[in-house]
DNA sequence: CTGAAAGCGCTTACAG
DNA sequence: CTGAAAGCGCTTACAG
């Protein structure tokens, strides 16, 4: 029944030319061969109904034209979860990077990964041509991958201290710095950061720069202005909503570093019956695709995720087939997009 | 700079044995050699910093121990997006079968395809050992991926009538039954349903006749039952919440065959100045992680879709692996879970 | 322009 | 128990 695979063999043998020639022909070495002989080869790749086999082409070549997709596996009660699950943020990400991946001929290999010694096996063993980072880690873990000797891309990363490795984001400081000046523009003054990871975050790290910044200019004291520090989570909006209930009762406004947050404080606020934006003032932080249709719809500033997925794999192909003027990083833009969680501070 | 490859031949040569022997020891084919060869390779490995070359041992065994995970190519307005970006569902699922497969030793490759050749090629080329399909499809789709010699395992398809090929999903129709008894017991009695492709998605027909047969169990006429049928996004779950003021006035309740439709509904519902559930109990169908904290709190079937991945993995690999007492399918349990969107009828 | 041959890094009978 | 050799399906100098 299970049929035998067809080799280039066979589509030589049936072509009557070398397993050489089909290969050249099948790689558009075109100078290499005559028209006659790539119509014979090609219809007999068609008759046979030959597909190529990467495998050996990339044992051979080494080259797999495969990608790899690296993300932290995050545990949550100690049941294994992802990024992906956790936060559509990577999902609209990985969906831009397959596609555009796809369009230049490249295939994605994915996973989670828990070290950095993960991530250079699997390079290793599936003889990557190149990878893309989601995430953030600890120091040395970028220490130990940039030890790799193929070109990757991260995002959002601030650890690039390589030259050949690209990183695609956004100035996150710019953005907090927009978030927070719009807050400033409605007449609040008691400003709140919902902030996570501030201790080895650098992109939060940025975000709580810009904040501060934006504050300082207006001669606000950063005194009034309580940094509410939970996880990157629904969960960890669900605590800040509390947090600012009990114990920051002057703060009308609050920015939150991640619109996955934001769902949770809205959520609590609510819960108390506060409203918003009358009480509080919200502005989040990503545009997630959901954030239009949150009851109020979230005030946020905007990045185009799936963008950034997209450039992501061109650069990164772009390197891998070694085009010149590969930029050492790629800054997408922000801006604020006003919704319905802000509004004029309350006399 | 770039150091050479470590290959066996190294290794063996470092151990003093042949590859076959080196080979032997890394396959755990323990009872061909001694512990004190073993641990002259092992020690070998460790130094050398050696790493198995999968390429290279896919070609030679005919086995990748890679999984491909197939979702359908979705645009919206031109712009190619991917489910993985429109619905958290398979994000989730996804999540689960990457963890669970890569506890049991697989990668995965991840792929949006736009026809079965796509599938097929790719799990040709790439030499998959076996491939996960989430989504739904044209019915001859099912067909030519049918063709394909290695285990597949869908979710929540009822096209499968090749004997080889398990499923793993849960019973539509008994949770939308529940749902809709649900709605009945709060005593409503003019109740619509929020559907999608009736046309050619067998999971939504099966909602469709769960809700169909709870009616007229209970002895409700159809008729005042209408079926407004949007697609599965958020954009739908809006355009319903629009018909649903618009040409259905008497409607106290709906059932929504997706949770991200169902908050399209919720929001359009709040623009509109109606009340959930004082106006329009809601329930919905998934219990995505959101679900809970949308405002009001949505009402919905329950389904593990994070243990629906983590099936899937298990079921595939069990099947490559030639395990016995693998099951034709696999049905997981569904349950409702009653949140803030359902409430008694008003008199 | 075309083909024979070596090689990519493994595994697997087969002999010893 | 161990090793030499052939083979997996390609690519790539090299000769012709």
């Amino acid at each position: 029944m299970a049929m035998a695979k067809v080799t280039m063999r066979d589509v030589a043998k049936y072509a009557g030319v070398s397993v050489a020639t089909v290969s050249n022909v099948l790689n558009h070495n075109d100078h290499k061969t005559t028209e006659a002989t790539r119509n014979k080869v090609f219809s007999a790749v068609k008759k046979l109904n030959y597909r190529m086999d990467m495998t050996a082409r990339t044992l051979s070549k080494g080259k797999s034209n495969l990608i790899g997709i690296f993300m932290p596996q995050v545990y949550e009660n100690n049941i294994p979860g992802t990024i992906l699950k956790e936060n559509p943020y990577y999902s609209e990400i990985i969906s831009g990077i397959e596609y555009s991946a796809r369009m230049l001929g490249y295939d994605i290999l994915i996973a989670c990964i828990g070290s950095a010694e993960q991530a250079i096996e699997l390079t290793h063993k599936r003889m990557l041509d190149g990878i893309a980072i989601l995430g953030g880690y600890e120091e040395d873990f970028w220490d130990k991958v940039y030890t790799l000797e193929v070109p990757i891309v991260t995002i959002d990363s601030y650890d690039h201290e390589r030259k050949d490795v690209i990183n695609v984001g956004i100035d996150d400081e710019f953005g907090a710095y927009l978030a927070t000046k719009h807050l400033l523009s409605l007449g609040h003054t008691n400003i709140a950061i919902g902030a996570a990871m501030l201790d080895y975050s650098p992109v939060n790290q940025q975000r709580y720069k810009g904040f501060v910044s934006a504050l300082t200019q207006e001669g606000i004291d950063i005194k009034n202005c309580p940094v509410i520090e939970e996880e990157v989570s629904i969960k960890g909006g669900i605590n800040i909503g509390y947090r600012l209930i009990k114990d920051h009762k002057d703060v009308t406004a609050i920015f939150i570093v991640a619109d996955i947050m934001a769902y949770g404080v809205i959520k609590t606020l609510h819960q108390f019956g506060k409203n918003v934006p009358d009480d509080i003032s919200i502005i989040g932080f990503d545009d997630l695709s959901f954030s239009n249709y949150t009851i109020p719809a979230l005030t946020t500033v905007r990045q185009d995720i799936y963008t950034k997925g997209v450039e992501t794999s061109k650069l990164l192909i772009g390197c891998i087939e070694g085009n010149v003027e590969i930029p050492n990083s790629l800054v997408l833009p922000v801006s604020v997009v006003i919704r319905e969680t802000t509004k004029q501070r309350k006399k």
